[in-house]
DNA sequence: GGCGGGATATGT
DNA sequence: CATATCCCGCCA
């Protein structure tokens, strides 16, 4: 039962999300257990999701077998990354918000000198990229069958409590409570509305 | 805490 | 050509 989400359909990319929250993520010597992550769904329904208008170079991974990482750089320097769920040809992924390192301290303070307190090593999804020290690379490489370079591993004990709530930097469908995180955890960043860069009065 | 700069692949 | 699943450093 461990890698149920593994097995859950597209249309329950939601319920993949909440199960990951806990799980480990190691990758060139640090491990994080994942604290912060957000659902987004394929075709149709979801605009806030990469796989909305189908099929292109950069968003391929998204509609191939689930356990893989779909990666994608941002803003011209930063990487962040998914783990696609859901049968192949439907696109449901799950966003790597935000972790707390577990394993391998002393390299990820190391690979990310600006963090003021441990528990920001990790709060953010470049962040993680960071200590993990994954890129582009890491696309399409699974995380489920030790050939890539992160693995993926259950949990050590409960998860703890759930909380959700709108997913960040999103200008469609605001009000979808896809994000999710463990309730009181340090190391998830605190949510802000997104703000476009100079536009016109947004409401 | 708020604000702006940074730097570029991607899709329209 | 405008945007983007962001981070950091600087100012208050």
């Amino acid at each position: 039962m461990t890698y149920s989400w593994l097995e859950l359909p597209a249309e329950a990319v939601d319920q993949a999300a909440r199960q990951l929250l806990g799980w480990r993520l190691t990758a060139n010597g640090v491990t994080v257990r994942l604290t912060e992550v957000e659902a987004y769904s394929g075709l149709g329904e979801d605009p806030a999701s990469h796989a909305h208008r189908g099929v292109t170079n950069r968003n391929a991974v998204m509609f191939g077998p689930a356990g893989r990482l779909y990666v994608y750089q941002i803003y011209g320097m930063h990487f962040c990354a998914n783990i696609v769920c859901g049968e192949p040809g439907r696109a449901a992924a799950v966003l790597l918000r935000a972790g707390e390192v577990v394993g391998g301290l002393e390299t990820a303070r190391s690979r990310r000198p600006a963090a003021r307190r441990d528990a920001d090593l990790a709060a953010g999804p470049a962040k993680l990229m960071q200590v993990l020290e994954l890129n582009r690379a890491a696309n399409d490489t699974s995380v489920v069958d030790g050939t890539g370079p992160a693995t993926l591993s259950p949990p050590d004990g409960a998860a703890g409590t759930i909380e959700a709530g709108p997913r960040v930097g999103v200008t469609a469908a605001h009000d979808v409570p896809w994000r999710f995180w463990l309730a009181g955890d340090p190391t998830v960043s605190v949510y802000r509305r997104h703000t476009p860069k100079r536009r016109a009065v947004r409401r």
